[in-house]
RNA sequence: GACCCCAUCGUCUAGCGGUUAGGACAUCACCCUUUCACGGUGGUAACACGAGUUCAAGUCUCGUUGGGGUCGCCA
């Protein structure tokens, strides 16, 4: 069975990982199945309303490369796939579904419906019983015309269990009597997310809806009013909530991260993508790395987790350094080179720097602080010279830094194999150990402890002038 | 408060009646090494609790506890 899923994201602001992920499922199972994946855009609170999120929406989904076959800005034929663009068609169902009893008109203020029978505000949340109920059709549709505000409401007469099925969490069973009946079309004439779900998802003949678990207690009430208009739900597939921590799911607010945070960080969009699919989903195997259309290929709704997922960082981390690994060498010298931008005057060899940053960093950002060094030497201390391991301390920097010293000038290929080649021959000839003058370099060249690269691949990336300086320089300040 | 959902290492998870409870990240140790990292090897670490059902329960049932969600003219 092909399937058609649609992803309804309103456009209040950027995109955030949990909704991407749902994005992601339902592209999945489209695609899965040979299926169409569409996109349309919520837009029905006005208040809400963003300014550019849209184009976060179309950016973010382009980016990752889940590309739809239908949507607002490629038309379908569905269409339009901007819910602000179909308020005639709800307020036509809403009519429709009074008509056919599943809802009714209501005349109630927004005040009256929060305060409690003794007027006063509710401690706990308690059903609203709605006068506007029990008015005739008649008396209701007069007060209409005479152009009296109103909202329709759903109209909740069943009483006993209502059933569902849903492809994750199994066999749901709710109380009709626990259902509240809410506004289905507001004052303003624009339909709720409760109807223009229901509405869009049976014209547009989505066949999969994919949505958050917090859907689940309402889903019978669309349910009732497919089953007014005569209509087939669709399957649900309920995913569970991605967190941030035990407690708290992730939110926009706390600035937890959005995928485009994410992105600004350094990580790869399909490094995010591929850490967000295994968050609720697994293969079976013990596969982690997938790209967007091998998880095409093996993905199945059935392996979807029934329990919240915690969003770690961490992870996503390891595997954003895997996908760094990966990427060809040109590749990542030119994601690489926006991080460079204040070495562009320098005569430093930016390829082979990229070289030696590819295997360990994890995050692109990473590049800033395994880079600062290039501009010049922080002040450092003498004991940074001194290393058990490299048996080497300043005394022994000392007398291998000014070996050095005297043998690199002569080095005319300036290559990390040349260099290193010629250092290691400097120290069998002195019968010193490589680390005793090869550390010292790196600690004179960078005045740091731990650096990305080598001694040798440091004096490539330097060049063999700024090497020769900063030798000369450490010389001097270890009293040579 | 009512209703719904969830529960395996710190985290993501495998497990669908019989397993030495497996993998990944993280962490620790060691190896490799031109520091750090990468890579390699090994270790620490989990079935929330209590009753049942069964020859046998992480797996099924019920309860308890803990957590989450819903109860908007937001989605």
């Amino acid at each position: 069975m092909k399937a058609r899923t649609r992803f309804a994201p309103s456009p209040t602001g950027y995109m955030h990982i949990g909704n991407l992920r749902t994005a992601l499922y339902e592209y999945l199972i489209a695609k899965s199945t040979g299926g169409d994946f569409l996109l349309r855009i919520e837009d029905t609170d006005q208040k809400r309303y963003v300014e550019g999120a849209t184009d976060i929406i179309y950016q973010t989904l382009k980016t990752v490369g889940m590309n739809w076959d239908e949507g607002p800005d490629i038309g379908g034929n569905y269409g339009p796939y901007i819910q602000s663009e179909r308020k005639a068609i709800y307020a036509e169902y809403a009519h429709k579904l009074v008509e056919l009893g599943g809802a009714h008109y209501c005349f109630c203020s927004q005040k009256e419906e929060t305060e409690s029978e003794d007027g006063e505000e509710a401690a706990v949340p308690t059903k609203f019983q709605d006068p506007c109920k029990h008015l005739s059709l008649e008396e209701a549709k007069a007060r209409v015309a005479a152009g009296e505000p109103y909202t329709i409401r759903q109209t909740i007469n069943k009483k006993g269990k209502s059933h569902f099925h849903d492809e994750v969490y199994g066999d749901i069973e709710i109380d009709y009597d626990d259902l509240d009946e809410g506004v289905l079309l507001k004052t303003d004439g624009f339909p709720t997310y409760n109807f223009a779900n229901v509405i869009d998802d049976h014209l547009m003949a989505i066949t999969h809806v994919v949505r958050g678990n917090e859907y689940i207690s309402s889903t019978p009430k669309y349910n009732l009013i497919y089953e007014a208009f005569g209509w087939t739900p669709p399957i649900y597939v309920h995913v569970p909530q991605v967190m941030k921590d035990a407690q708290h799911k992730l939110s926009k607010r706390n600035g937890d991260a959005s995928f485009q945070d994410l992105v600004a960080k350094g990580y790869l969009p399909a490094a995010i993508l591929n850490y967000i699919a295994l968050l609720g989903w697994n293969p079976g195997d013990d596969r982690e790395i997938f790209s967007l259309s091998e998880l095409e290929k093996v993905f199945d709704i059935s392996r979807l987790n029934k329990s919240p997922a915690i969003f770690d960082i961490v992870k996503l981390t390891w595997m954003n350094g895997c996908y760094i690994r990966e990427l060809p060498t040109e590749k990542f010298h030119e994601l690489a080179m926006p991080y460079y931008q204040k070495y562009l005057t320098r005569p430093l060899n930016l390829e082979f720097l990229s070289k030696v940053l590819q295997p360990r960093v994890e995050t692109l950002a990473d590049i800033v602080s395994q880079t600062d060094f290039l501009e010049n030497v922080p002040e450092y201390d003498l004991s940074f010279y001194e290393n058990k391991k490299m048996k080497t301390n300043a005394e022994v920097a000392q007398n291998t830094l000014k070996l050095a010293a005297e043998v690199l000038p002569t080095v005319a290929d300036w290559t990390n194999e040349n260099l290193f080649e010629c250092l290691k021959n400097l120290a069998a000839e002195n019968g010193l150990k490589n680390g005793q003058i090869l550390y010292p370099l790196r600690i004179a060249l960078s005045g740091k402890e731990t650096t990305a690269g080598g001694a040798t691949e440091i004096a490539v990336i330097l060049g063999k002038q700024e090497t020769l300086n900063r030798v000369q320089a450490a010389l001097a300040k270890l009293g040579a």
